[in-house]
RNA sequence: CUGGGUGUGGCGCAGUUGGUAGCGCGCUACCUUGGGGUGGUAGAGGCCGCAAGUUCAAGUCUUGUCACUCAGACCA
């Protein structure tokens, strides 16, 4: 049954103006509503469901590998901000101060935390006393707050949800096997969760996070070419200990400085679904995420059987462990449709009269619009399978759209070309000086994404410089 | 922070040489329709972002300010 009738146009479309378009379905799909301070947004219950259901699959998952919850104050005193000298460079620009309570003035004012390592790093210094009590794997979800100058929802707002685990070890390979093992925990929910490959990889030195030693990163491509960092792993080595006095009494008998990492997902991992998989029709969400994963959508509904045969259909999949919900209100089927492209719902069930009499209904894919008849029999069946063929069509999806917007530069026009015609990553050696990146920045207007793990080398020089380089480098422009 | 755009019922907009606010969608009730936003009737809803100024009179002119938004710089 083929429909080519023209879809209902509610939102800008992406060709058009893809910011207008991100910014139309964030509103549209009742993600989130703006609030009355600047930068600050309503997360509203569906915008707020996908983040439960991100929380809920992470968390179990940090769970599994030892990690422990706590939660710390949002409150973080000056003086103990000011500890690790690169942190504070890093971070003091974007703090929001609080300098008063009540009608007092505070002695010293305290900053709201936009990241928590220096209160973990100063409880962790009470606590940690012997080689016994390590390693500490600790994470907390929180929001943070960073006092940005223009803001877009989920993407860059001045107060963000997150989870930050921060954790200590005893020596330098356990932590960095730590860093590792997150950005890969962090990688297979990308993938397989949300349907959005990502490459693995390094930051460069001016990329990498305030205060560590090493930065990993999951770098995911948006529809538009732009990258997003969607998950952020560090190593920190032992600089904030030493910065924060934590020491522990090895079994040696020798005082030892531990070796702390810090792994990060945030709210803008929602912007980095829209972007990815969105559509000129809204959202487009991942099963595994998705608050609604299959409506149901009875047509002629005043009919004879028709509702009682919709609940049990609804009955049926939420017994079978389905997020389901029944639309029984008394709007038109054809505005139903769009309402619930719009939200992004995985997979449609239409059931009206003709069905009833063949005992069959329609299921609808909301990636490709597919429609198929199937048997009631075979519901659940049916109904598990559209999610996983969905699932693996949106990755192949935004797969395919990385490999065609993957460039290779050998020569610094060649770059500059690219750069200015195209939008996506850019595949390119580099010396590792730091001057190079500034001139990549300044002339094509394009920064280093990651030094990607296991990357084949695209030549033997630096793109830039001409000297001799090891590493590849992906560029690109950013979110 | 720099530069551009926009602020008028919930949303999208119109509003002429200054004369005291209108349209579409949505919302409410009823009818109708129902496999891609059905059609109709009757309603509710506005200190024109905020503050000064000019004027007999300001949505309209002036200045300031705030917010949203886009493009940069910066960041998850």
């Amino acid at each position: 049954m083929a429909n080519d009738k023209k879809f209902v146009e509610q939102i800008t479309s992406m060709e058009e103006d893809f910011a207008k378009w991100y910014t139309d379905i964030v509103k549209k799909a009742d993600l989130i509503d703006y609030s009355s301070v600047k930068g600050c947004m309503i997360i509203r219950p569906y915008g707020y469901a996908i983040w439960e259901n991100i929380q809920k699959i992470l968390d179990a998952r940090f769970k599994e590998s030892g990690v422990e919850n706590v939660y710390m104050p949002m409150f973080i005193p000056e003086s103990l901000l000011t500890k690790e000298k690169e942190h504070v460079e890093g971070f003091a620009p974007e703090v929001a101060w609080v300098t008063h309570g009540g009608s007092e003035r505070l002695t010293e004012r305290l900053c709201v935390r936009p990241t928590s390592e220096t209160l973990f790093c100063e409880h962790f210094a009470n606590i940690i006393k012997s080689y016994r009590d390590l390693p500490m794997v600790y994470n907390q979800w929180c929001s943070v707050v960073r006092w940005e100058k223009t803001t877009r929802p989920f993407l860059r707002s001045r107060e963000f949800l997150w989870q930050e685990g921060h954790t200590m070890h005893r020596t330098a390979k356990e932590a960095e096997a730590r860093t590792v093992q997150m950005l890969n925990l962090y990688a297979d929910f990308f993938e397989q969760d949300l349907g959005m490959p990502v490459v693995r990889g390094q930051k460069t030195e001016k990329e990498k996070f305030a205060g560590a030693k090493a930065t990993y990163t999951v770098e995911a491509l948006m529809h538009d070419g732009k990258a997003l960092q969607g998950g952020t792993s560090h190593n920190f080595g032992t600089g904030f200990s030493e910065a924060f006095g934590i020491q522990f009494l090895d079994s040696d008998n020798t005082l030892k400085y531990p070796h702390e990492t810090s792994w990060v997902v945030s709210t803008r991992i929602i912007g980095g679904i829209i972007m990815t998989h969105g559509d000129d029709s809204g959202l487009v969400l991942p099963p595994a995420v998705a608050p609604i994963q299959v409506v149901v959508i009875p047509v002629q509904m005043h009919k004879a059987g028709v509702l009682e045969a919709a609940q049990k259909i609804a009955d049926t999949l939420k017994e079978a462990g389905i997020r389901v919900k029944l639309d029984d209100s008394d709007q038109l089927p054809g505005w139903k449709f769009s309402e619930y492209e719009m939200k992004g719902v995985p997979l449609r069930v239409e059931i009206g009269p003709r069905d009833l009499q063949e005992n069959k209904c329609v299921i609808v894919r909301r990636d490709n619009r597919e429609k198929s008849f199937i048997s009631l029999d075979t519901l659940v069946e049916s109904v598990q399978g559209g999610l996983e063929a969905l699932r693996q069509a949106i990755y192949e999806k935004a797969l395919k759209n990385r490999e065609e917007r993957t460039f290779t530069a050998t020569t610094m026009e060649e770059l500059v070309e690219i750069a200015s015609t195209k939008s996506g990553y850019i595949r390119a050696m580099w010396c590792g000086d730091l001057a190079c990146e500034l001139k990549l920045k300044e002339e094509a207007d394009v920064s280093s994404r990651c030094i990607p793990f296991g990357g084949q080398p695209v030549g033997t020089t630096c793109v830039c410089c001409g000297r001799e380089a090891k590493k590849l480098v992906l560029w690109g422009k950013a979110y």
